[in-house]
DNA sequence: TTACTATATGAGCAATTAGTAATATAAGTC
DNA sequence: GACTTATATTACTAATTGCTCATATAGTAA
């Protein structure tokens, strides 16, 4: 949790339900360190994960973060102060109003090949 | 404060005032490496100091600790409940039981002598 | 089955950071 | 003044950790 990469993952897994290659994209990193940052924070009981076909989907474990005292008091937001937390928020935001999701980016693709 | 000799150090400050010289027989730690520590804690505003000859006494910043919602959930309980933490625990016990401190060292150390 | 996609993992590199040894500074004592 | 003690700092080494590239695994779809 020292680590700013690994607190930006954490920060936009606060309030939502993502899959690895949506972490990705909206963070600009690549797939095997989103992955090997997400085994981290699963490891440490951080966020926590579901399957759904082939999609590992991933969020925090805010049983932990309520019961804990001390994750309980864990400065959202203060690191929503920060610039690049905030930009991060936003590249969600663009990517959800978008419809781009890990389920239909292909006939995104799809569908914008035809307007060509 | 993700290192696990910071740690250390700011368990047996907590309800303490040491010197270098102290810590270090505490925690079995090189002088130079407990003088970076505390060098970086200082910075960090964790911890303080209070010069008392050619002593250099450190403390907790107590006053950050209770005004921070985040620090004041720092963790003590958890971490008194790790092995080593109750190890350094125990030996500062021992240390302060065996009325050994800088001021006297030396003292107790000729009047061992004596007795010989 | 083969092909494709999502995710995980291993090897190696680069950057960071903790640690040591030696030296410097500063205060105390004689 | 010289000598000793307490602490800090510098230069270097060792260990750790984040990152990338390549490869492996596992699920889906044809």
């Amino acid at each position: 949790m020292s680590e700013l990469n690994r607190l930006r993952i954490v920060n936009i897994l606060k309030n939502n339900n993502l899959c690895v290659c949506e972490i990705e994209i909206i963070l600009g990193m690549s797939q095997s360190n989103v992955s090997k940052h997400l085994s981290k924070l699963s490891e440490a009981n951080i966020i926590i994960f579901s399957k759904k076909a082939q999609w590992i989907y991933y969020r925090l474990n805010k049983a932990l973060f309520s019961s804990n005292g001390f994750l309980k008091n864990f400065p959202f937001g203060e690191l929503l102060n920060e610039k690049i937390f905030k930009e991060d928020v936003k590249s969600l935001k663009d990517f959800k109003e978008n419809g781009f999701e890990c389920l239909n980016i292909d006939k995104e693709i799809e569908a914008g090949k035809h307007d060509q």
